[in-house]
DNA sequence: CGAGACTTTGAGATCACTCAAGTCGAGTGG
DNA sequence: CCACTCGACTTGAGTGATCTCAAAGTCTCG
């Protein structure tokens, strides 16, 4: 029920002030690495104050800028992106709900890629300073998002295996378990599914194939029972045999365990 | 003459002990981010001591296996890769001369990936603690280490949108380009050539191609006057029409510049 | 109900792959 | 010094995966 459908259903979002099981994201999510003190999540919390509303395909950090402050996904799905002068666009990573992106940004001069919306998202900018603070207030978040980046980095490696040796049906399964998996760690999948608010267009630039055939290989995974995607849901209907094709194993997503 | 021929030549290699301009490659990379004192150069030096030749195709850390030492490449080329289990290898990054790799190896468990020689290399393992004393007393060190690891991740999306968008010859290209400013950077290249002691195989499982594209794609090039490999060295005859190919632009190379 | 964005389908073209054979070159042993 | 071997490179021919182009279908939102 998570996912932003338009925003007066957005609008209504509030996240972990009253009700225990609604924590924030990205408490969620550093939680799966370490074990946050009372004070670590609140600070946490107040990170999520002052996010908005972003329309789909809206740009938050734009290629050849200076890198200002860091992005916190609250819900929805952003990515980093590069485009090639051909027009062309590779997606990098996707963003979801719990990602705090750039958090050395301000090390970097200019941005050497896009980061931007997807669908429509709650989104949270953390300035340099505010980010200073928690980082040096509290350690054992600092060191939850160290973890998050190492992450992150093994990610990007799959990614590359992914797009140099697999073929469409191995990658876009593998692209499914990985998301199902990140999607399960902030409590947003449920029963093998979630929601997908992207269009193939997007799977396309993410898995380096035609939008064409990104619709066929879906229809060819569906027609294997394996995986169906309708509406922006995503359900595999076979887990074991999706990760088998895949290959997918979720060890590198919870580095140091 | 850098790179290392065989055994017998690469055993008199001697890094800056007595001669000004046989700066270690380390030294070389860093002194692009940042000015180093003469302590700083001093302490990195140090770091080579006990360098070794390690052979062709030889693990210097293997997947799945706890990470220890991180890795400093002196001579030779290495990478990191991954295996899948239908015996598909993905070359995730180049170690060249004056990389240093996995400096926050010991935040990680287990490694995965693994990392390895592709030519005879020269490689002095670095222990955690002498990564942590060396990162505590010179900070200015610590803050180039920071920049380099920058640099890498950047590459490695810049490979991403390789694999994802470019054709075989654009990758190719692209590649050349990367490793050619690399090595420049470390004075290991010279009239836009440098030694490229990899094989055909090697690009192959680098660029997501198969040998035989590979090569057929290195004719190409060759025939249209843009590049030429023989031997083990590179030569691009007209870099500004490689790079064209490549829409290759140095920049991310050299972050905060 | 109309417009625009997204998805689906068909058909032909192209890029890159596989398999298999043959060549080249450096190193080895007789 | 030659013959042999092994790894790397090259070549040809056929195959297959994926792409492009173009048109039609569907959904959503105003």
């Amino acid at each position: 029920m998570s996912h932003v459908q338009n925003i007066k259903a957005a609008s209504a979002v509030c996240y972990g002030r009253h009700e225990p099981d609604t924590r924030s994201p990205l408490i969620r999510k550093l939680e799966a690495f370490v074990f946050l003190s009372r004070q670590d999540r609140t600070a946490l919390e107040q990170l999520s104050a002052g996010a908005r509303l972003v329309e789909p395909r809206t740009d938050l950090q734009r290629d050849g800028e200076m890198a200002t402050d860091a992005v916190l996904v609250l819900d929805g799905f952003a990515c980093r992106y590069k485009h090639r002068v051909t027009g062309d666009r590779q997606i990098l990573a996707y963003l979801l709900p719990g990602d705090l992106c750039d958090v050395d940004a301000p090390h970097l001069g200019r941005m050497d890629h896009a980061v931007g919306t997807l669908s429509t998202c709650l989104v949270a900018r953390i300035s340099r300073e505010t980010l200073a603070t928690l980082m040096a207030q509290q350690p054992t978040v600092a060191r939850a998002l160290r973890l998050a980046k190492l992450a992150e980095e093994a990610t990007a490696r799959e990614w590359l295996v992914n797009l140099g040796t697999r073929s469409a049906a191995e990658r876009m399964s593998h692209l499914f378990c990985e998301l199902l998996t990140r999607l399960e760690a902030v409590g947003l999948a449920e029963d093998d599914g979630c929601k997908l608010p992207i269009t193939q267009l997007d799977l396309a630039d993410t898995l380096g194939l035609s939008s064409v055939h990104v619709n066929r290989t879906l229809q060819e995974l569906r027609s294997r029972g394996l995986v169906e995607l309708r509406g922006r849901s995503l359900k595999l209907r076979d887990l074991p045999s999706v990760r088998a094709l895949a290959e997918f194993s979720p060890a590198y997503l919870r580095p140091a365990h």
